[in-house]
DNA sequence: CCTATTCATTAACATAGGTTAAGAAGTTTC
DNA sequence: GAAACTTCTTAACCTATGTTAATGAATAGG
């Protein structure tokens, strides 16, 4: 994890070793959830090994999959964790999942003492609104099967992990419709 | 403008004091660009009376509308801001527009002397995060037509001063797609 | 091993949205 | 004020995607 850490903002040994002490380890099973709705998303967890999605619920039921956290991922309910408030995005495990999970409150009180962090934080923060400016662009500027292209892209593998339907509520489609992109390109391409 | 900060965060007399400093005013003529494709987003600025867009366009010339900034708003290329990178959202006055403006940079720095001005704007940050989220949401589960609602909620009024082209682009559907939306309801509905 | 469940595929049909093109109406420009 | 340009609407046609439902394969539980 501190690999990972430092690949994005290199860390003072001080701070690494003040972080260490916030660590635990938590594994979470298939179907369970991290975040559940209505809670504030105390913890950020790193996926050391397994699969989960952070999702969206409607008022009528229609699940959205927002993102996906695979291994030597962040996962964080970062709207709710910043504002403290309770997340309507949920996080569920898609496979048995082991993490390892640090709190929020306790990880930005380090700021006070190591700027390395927030800087880190920072450019973290920096790299998921790009992320997210570029996924919108995608969603309002591209089909469905170029959107199916990035997820590929994005997310290596993770397509073979788990079932269509959660790649389809990711691609805003329905399941029926990606099987058709699928046995279209299989056929042709 | 400071009603609108004070508004957000409550900044002390000092804080306005020094921020007042920083201030310009600049006019852009309908047409002009506030920032420019490949260029450093370097200001922020206040829309005191007109209206701009941010948009991206692609490599075979299609434009998206990302957001509208009218009265008593802050316009900032933010990606562009905080990383100092070249922009890829360009940011075009619609009408006459009359700005107050003030570097980034500065205002930044005024954050070390003034921890109100960087609560400000890590609330800004905040809210700012929350909308692009449920931007995201509503393109990926959203019809056309409830996207076209939720903007002439979000922009009151803005619908009737540009061409519909550029509303149309905002809702990632062609300006023909707009008009049958609008033809429709206005006989059924 | 059998049964129930979950998931993917396919088909048939319906709707939303894109493309192209033409014409009407409103603006500029000279 | 005529000509050129811009914008909106409408029509005709086509493709992408949604809905529902049936089937079959894979998987899980007993």
């Amino acid at each position: 994890m501190f690999a990972v850490l430092n690949g994005i903002h290199p860390l003072t040994d001080e701070c690494t070793q003040e972080l260490s002490t916030l660590l635990e380890i938590r594994t979470i099973a298939k179907r369970d959830h991290f975040v559940h709705a209505d809670e504030i998303a105390r913890d950020i967890g790193f996926v050391v090994k397994g699969l989960l999605r952070a999702y969206f619920t409607t008022p009528d039921g229609i699940e959205y999959n927002k993102t996906f956290f695979h291994e030597n991922t962040f996962a964080l309910g970062f709207a709710s964790a910043i504002q403290q408030k309770p997340s309507i995005i949920q996080f569920q495990a898609l496979e048995d999942t082991s993490m390892v999970v640090f709190s929020f409150l306790k990880f930005r009180a380090l700021f006070e003492r190591h700027r390395c962090l927030e800087t880190l934080f920072r450019i973290v923060v920096e790299i998921e609104w790009i992320k997210k400016e570029e996924r919108e662009l995608r969603l309002a500027m591209n089909t469905a099967e170029e959107r199916y292209d990035a997820f590929a892209k994005e997310y290596p593998g993770v397509e073979f992990r788990i079932p269509q339907y959660h790649v389809a509520s990711h691609l805003g489609i329905t399941p029926v419709q990606l099987s058709r992109i699928r046995s279209r390109r299989s056929t042709k391409g």
